[in-house]
DNA sequence: CGTGGTTTTGAAAGTTCTCAAGATTAGTGG
DNA sequence: CCACTAATCTTGAGAACTTTCAAAACCACG
């Protein structure tokens, strides 16, 4: 056993493909991914329009998805934590729909897709999970679709803390207190507001005690008032 | 040959499941495909927390999906069409995720998400279609979560107009004039704006000479502004 | 320790919403 | 086929929320 990192000892697992898969099956999946190079803080992964060879899995690190609309401005549609896939916003026609870009240093997973489409013809619990994937990816989008159309820029930003915090849970990390490794225009451009106006709600979240704010570092104070706000 | 609907020759085909099938695999695909009973419009296919058995392939008709909110608010998260397939968020945990409702009489397909499952594995063509529509799907869902962010009521409603006659067209009908079964309300819902606005903007519209509006019935007058306006 | 990028705060300006009422359309039963 | 009722759509005016513009404070990196 090397140091190398492999399916089987990847602590992101049971987000990732291999959920559902047995060990032995977890193994076969493994052969066919590569390591990526290490991404340095606004290095590009993906391009769009690029054809789609591989589909990438976060190890670490963090990255945002976006893209460029008529007048050249980045509208983001995504914010990538370890355990997510990428890529499968280019399935329609095999070429990349998004740029995808590194918030920090990250570490990614390389799947290549033929690879990955032969092995899933021969095991179920790949399709599945494959499958689940892209439905979770579908369900929080729109989601996400009816929390922006419904609600004020406060409900948003609570919505968008509280998704992060039970994002963060998932990955055995605390939903209390988290690091946010996006700008304020980042948030503000996700959620169609401005970035005075992230600004603004994040102090007014802080004087009436939710959440304490230091840099990029938040605290929720109560994350049962944050949903409430949020609902 | 009865007069019965199959996949061999139905004209939504190419946009459906059986895309990329050979003769031979469609027929295979019909035999797992079952018709569901006419809905009238109103009528409700889906509750959301229902069991996802069935994934359904709309024949002709329309509906409308959509979740219930804290407040007991509709959340309107898309419109399907013809050839559409519908169920794809539920896949997640097996459970839908929301409602869905027909807007007028509507004719639908009933494919067990088992059997496709299973004929998915013998038939590459079944799984790479499964994930292009499920990949358009989300890409059609992360582009007008731009929309929605970035842009004023009017180019959201152009955006909306524009989509929709895309798709129509798509489905071999017109894309210069089409009949919306979808209310005003419907529609300012799945925006994210009030009736009145929607109202409003077709008005301004229709006097800027680029659509005509006759009750449901719209005429795209040029769709060149059309699309500008939507830019 | 300076420079550039990011964040915060204030005040004025816009866009869209809400409320209200009237007009039109669709659906139902006689 | 008409009349009636409910639902949908349109239009206006004031209110509300968020944006834009402007400037200062802060942080981070070389």
């Amino acid at each position: 056993m090397t140091s190398y990192i492999h399916c089987q000892n990847c602590s992101m697992a049971t987000l990732c493909l291999p959920y559902q898969l047995s060990p032995e099956q977890t193994e076969k999946l493994d052969t066919i991914i590569q390591r990526h190079r290490p991404m340095q803080k606004k290095d590009v992964l993906i391009h769009s329009g690029e054809p789609l060879k591989y589909l990438y899995a976060v190890r670490s690190g963090s990255l945002k998805s976006y893209t460029i609309d008529s007048q050249g401005d980045e509208q983001i549609i995504d914010f990538h934590l370890p355990g997510d896939l990428i890529g499968f916003d280019g399935l329609i026609d095999g070429e990349h729909r998004s740029f995808t870009q590194a918030l920090e240093t990250t570490m990614l997973c390389e799947i290549p897709m033929q690879s990955l489409d032969t092995l899933s013809a021969e095991l179920p619990g790949l399709r599945k999970q494959l499958l689940r994937l892209m439905s979770g990816e579908l369900y929080a989008s729109k989601t996400l679709l009816g929390t922006l159309n419904h609600h004020t820029a406060q409900q948003r930003l609570a919505h968008f803390l509280v998704t992060l915090s039970s994002r963060f849970q998932q990955r055995g990390l605390s939903n209390r207190e988290f690091r946010l490794s996006m700008t304020r225009a980042d948030i503000a451009n996700y959620l169609g507001l401005s970035v005075e106006t992230i600004s603004r709600i994040l102090t007014n979240l802080q004087q009436e005690e939710v959440i304490r704010v230091t840099n990029k570092l938040v605290t929720i104070e109560s994350l049962e008032k944050l949903r409430t706000i949020a609902a």
